[in-house]
DNA sequence: GCCAACGTTGGC
DNA sequence: GCCAACGTTGGC
């Protein structure tokens, strides 16, 4: 099962937002960028991906499943845009802020921060490991 | 709230 | 097909 990382402003769509849809989940949808829709077209259900909170927040929150695999965005307005469906499987036992990331040599590659701008991007087999490590530590 | 970085658009 | 202009994102 492969790993991903998908992005929302807590404000518009949070973490406990996804949380109260259950386990019907949402459609992970308005994502209008190709890169990211190509990652969403790779997903199989199963895979599972963090949840980060962007704008306010810098943090992953919690981890997510997908219970569907891509199918046409219902905001699209055109049929370019795909998006898979997503659960919220648990949250993290404590959040994994952004500079604690940063401040990891050993994840410095991550796609969150070598292109903060990709709101659905992929978490290698390590760099998932790691950041559930990082999570079950106590924060410094 | 600002603005740098990036992706997309559209005129040529 | 190039690239300037524009819109959006997201860290600060």
């Amino acid at each position: 099962m492969a790993h991903w990382l998908f992005k929302s402003e807590p404000d518009v769509f949070g973490w406990d937002d996804l949380v109260a849809k259950g386990d019907a989940g949402s459609e992970w949808d308005g994502v209008r960028n190709y890169q990211a829709r190509n990652a969403m077209r790779d997903m199989v259900i199963g895979d599972t991906g963090f949840f980060y909170h962007s704008r306010s927040g810098l943090e992953i929150v919690g981890i997510v499943e997908v219970i569907a695999t891509a199918h046409p965005d219902s905001t699209a307005t055109d049929d370019r845009w795909d998006c898979v469906d997503v659960r919220a499987l648990r949250a993290l036992p404590r959040p994994v802020t952004l500079d604690e990331i940063k401040a990891d040599v050993r994840l410095a590659d991550m796609a969150l921060v070598k292109n903060p701008r990709l709101s659905v991007q992929p978490v290698t087999d390590l760099e998932w490991a790691l950041v559930l490590k990082l999570a079950e530590q106590p924060s410094t």
